[in-house]
RNA sequence: GCCGGGGUAGCUCAGCUGGUAGAGCAUGCGACUGAAAAUUGCAGUGUCCCCAGUUCGACUCUGGGCCUCGGCA
């Protein structure tokens, strides 16, 4: 029997459209919905992650949005276990799993079959960490695992901190992931825009994300005790707008640093995804539905026999 | 109208006791197997407001003009 499992992935920058396009997806050929998304995990964000909204997620299942608290920490390891487990699962319901999301290295650490230890963050551990200086944790991470030190970006002190925590959690070196053959059929999809369009659509979703409340949102945040929180986990425009929460900027700078600061990381995501290995790209100009459609269509009737029959319910 | 500050990169500004200029942000390109909406590297860009003068040489000094901000009228 094929360990083989098909999977959809739905990618693209933020804002782009990758939400609507895979709602469209899950209702024609009977799909839920894996988020990739490091944000929309935690339940109390709501506007500023773009979350779909009660309706979508009523109208189809989304596993991965909201939920988490924000007490709670996410992670590469996590996200992998969970879609791994949810992936024969669905199929086996007759549901076509599609993992969307943004967080490329999500998508990228499932499809490619990373196999990673579990390492929930130890919060005191992270914080000591934190205050130390880089060139300290440099040595210690030297010392104790020099094979991680030589492949470390070493002017990153986040990704050096990281390193070092999971060493001392594990209590040995870190093994750079061995990895298994994918084990899935993937039919990758990706949303293209002209950057000057893309970046205006991030704007006017500001607006529309203000208009709809985010800054009330963002002072009952503050005032539930998730400032500091907030400030680390870095959540696009969260850090921004408890500033004005506090009273230390005004809601015009916020708004134009969370625009750029927006536009920078849909950037990132374009570089990331540029690497990404047979990816079918969707120009948003050019009826990007109807070709993920009939691109779907054609890929499931080209898995294997013995794939297709084992899905439950069959296709629609 | 008078007094004062200012006109330098797309934006905000620094700078040169005279030798044609720079930072942050923006923008572009990249890295990234463990917090990734994070973190991080690299790059380009200029009639230095205009005209004249002094000078071997002016963005820098002098004079005039234009524009702008603030105060006083």
């Amino acid at each position: 029997m094929s360990e083989l499992w098909p999977v959809v992935a739905i990618m693209g920058p933020t804002a782009s459209g990758k939400s609507g396009l895979a709602l469209e997806l899950a209702g024609l050929f009977k799909g839920e919905i894996i988020s990739a998304d490091s944000a929309q995990v935690y339940a109390p964000l709501e506007i500023g992650v773009a979350k779909p909204s009660p309706l979508e997620l009523a109208q189809v299942v989304h596993h991965g949005v909201g939920q988490l608290g924000l007490e709670e920490n996410f992670s590469l390891a996590a996200f992998i276990t969970e879609a791994q487990r949810l992936i024969p699962a669905l199929w086996r319901r007759g549901q076509l799993p599609l993992v969307v999301g943004g967080t490329g290295l999500y998508v990228r650490g499932l499809l490619e079959g990373y196999l990673l230890e579990e390492a929930p963050p130890d919060e005191g551990l992270r914080a000591s960490l934190n205050s130390q200086p880089l060139e300290l944790l440099l040595s210690r991470v030297a010392s104790l695992d020099p094979a991680t030190y030589r492949r470390l970006d070493r002017r990153n002190k986040r990704r050096v901190t990281r390193s070092l925590e999971l060493i001392l959690q594990r209590g040995a070196p870190l093994v750079d992931s061995p990895r298994r053959p994918p084990p899935y059929a993937v039919l990758k999809l990706a949303l293209r825009w002209e950057r000057e369009a893309l970046y205006k659509r991030i704007d006017e979703r500001l607006e529309a994300m203000l208009e709809r409340g985010w800054l009330q949102e963002v002072e009952g945040l503050v005032r539930a005790g998730w400032a500091e929180r907030l400030q680390e986990l870095r959540i696009l425009g969260y850090p921004q707008l408890i500033e004005v929460v506090l009273g230390r900027r005004t809601l015009e700078e916020a708004r134009q640093e969370i625009k750029f600061a927006t536009h920078r990381y849909a950037k990132r995501q374009e570089t990331w995804l540029r690497r990404e290995p047979g990816v079918h790209w969707l120009e948003a100009s050019d009826a990007p539905l109807e070709r993920a459609q009939s691109l779907v269509a054609q890929w499931l009737e080209s898995l294997p026999a013995e794939l297709q029959e084992r899905r439950g319910a069959g296709p629609v």
